[in-house]
DNA sequence: AAGAATAAATAAACACTGTATATATACAGT
DNA sequence: ACTGTATATATACAGTGTTTATTTATTCTT
């Protein structure tokens, strides 16, 4: 009747291929511009081409959190170790440099891994969990660290509720052992970081200081000065 | 030919039955998710209809972030004026207990107000500002007669960046005098509670304490130690 | 090497979405 | 009663994710 298929010479892996326009998308559009037809349009493609690589939309969408989060997590891992061991405090302010530093040079993937999720989509935590643990590992080794080794200013720090337990354990099956005080101290550090990007990338935080980051630098001294000893 | 347009009995006004539905589905389906034909079925209309109220959906979404601003403004105001004038540090610890109770009590007005915008939806600032700014006074206006009554711990804030003095002066005529280092101070105590509310919304954050807001109280009393005297 | 099986792409269609245009009716004002 | 305006409708267009059947290209088997 007509001529349905065409050979697909160039560009084996198209797999590869739909993920990187798919980032090229997010990156001129924003996350939530997202579209199936769109990528195929640009890779001579028909949309459901897509479908022989990803079963879904939502698939893709996770493939690419599942990338950003080990991309952002390599960051946050080369950071903490660009120090040696023994000097945990510059561990911990470069951790800090490079969480906002990551965020700053993609803005898209940050609100994609940590802001609210596309329409229609819910992250899959048992698929992600693990590159989600991992990028955050960095920060919560360093703060076990400290406390291990008596570095940390304790001040009668609250439990994991208890129903949440498991939340607790699923963070100790990827990390390791973790002790209580280093898991609240750790996300009360996460918070703070996450709630300054988070209005700096929204573009609700105007650039403090001369160069624009002194209030970030401001917060990681204070939660240094709260709770790291010397 | 047909019969095309109906008597409209009932409900005399329907630019508020349409924002009405709107945060219904909204809160049931997720800010993202918004439909003006889901709307127009819901109100038994046809979805052109929408358009003789609101020229297109982000007019419409505008009018909802408006709206919800005003009603968390209320609930900051509120707080704050609980306590009397003289108990600053009461009003500081009301206020930030109210913006998480309220966070909680509307989590998708809190995503549509601080979170990723919508599918090509951007906030029109100056539209939206007067609203936005009158919800984040309450605190600013806290912070600044801590500070006249020389009740803040200053030590040496970073002032905004000059390229950014337009958007302190955007502050100022909204707000009232407005001292540099409350500004710094009141912008850390927002991203700080920010920062615990998005990712406890997000459910990235577990309970921690017993009744799960151990955590956010242990900051409230962080920044209470670390930005007020006595 | 020829034929069968499988994989990958296409075409067409379905049910959605926001939005523009033209049309028809209900109501208000004269 | 007549006219004018506001309001809702019908229709249509371009876009979206997804499903189905179809067709070709490639691989496997004999």
């Amino acid at each position: 009747m007509s001529p349905r298929p065409r050979r697909r010479e160039q560009n084996s892996n198209l797999q590869e291929a739909i993920k990187e326009t798919a980032w090229k998308q997010i990156a001129e559009f924003g996350a939530p511009a997202l579209s199936l037809r769109a990528i195929a349009r640009e890779l001579k493609i028909t949309a459901p081409a897509i479908y022989n690589y990803f079963p879904d939309r939502d698939a893709l969408v996770t493939a690419l959190v599942i990338d950003a989060f080990t991309s952002f997590g390599d960051s946050q891992l080369d950071a903490r170790d660009s120090l040696p061991e023994e000097d945990l405090i510059g561990r911990f302010r470069a951790i800090g440099v490079a969480y906002r530093n990551w965020a700053h040079a993609h803005p898209q993937r940050y609100q994609l891994l940590f802001g609210t999720p596309l329409p229609g989509y819910e992250t899959p935590i048992e698929e992600v969990f693990p590159s989600s643990a991992r990028s955050i590992s960095a920060l919560f080794s360093v703060v076990e660290a400290l406390r291990a080794a008596g570095k940390m200013k304790i001040s009668s720090f609250p439990e994991v509720k208890k129903e949440y337990q498991f939340h607790f354990d699923l963070w100790r099956s990827q990390i390791g052992e973790l002790h209580p005080d280093s898991h609240f101290v750790a996300m009360v550090i996460w918070s703070r970081v996450h709630g300054i990007v988070s209005l700096e990338i929204q573009g609700n935080l105007p650039p403090f200081g001369k160069s624009g980051d002194e209030l970030y630098l401001f917060e990681i001294e204070s939660m240094a000065k709260q709770f790291i000893k010397e």
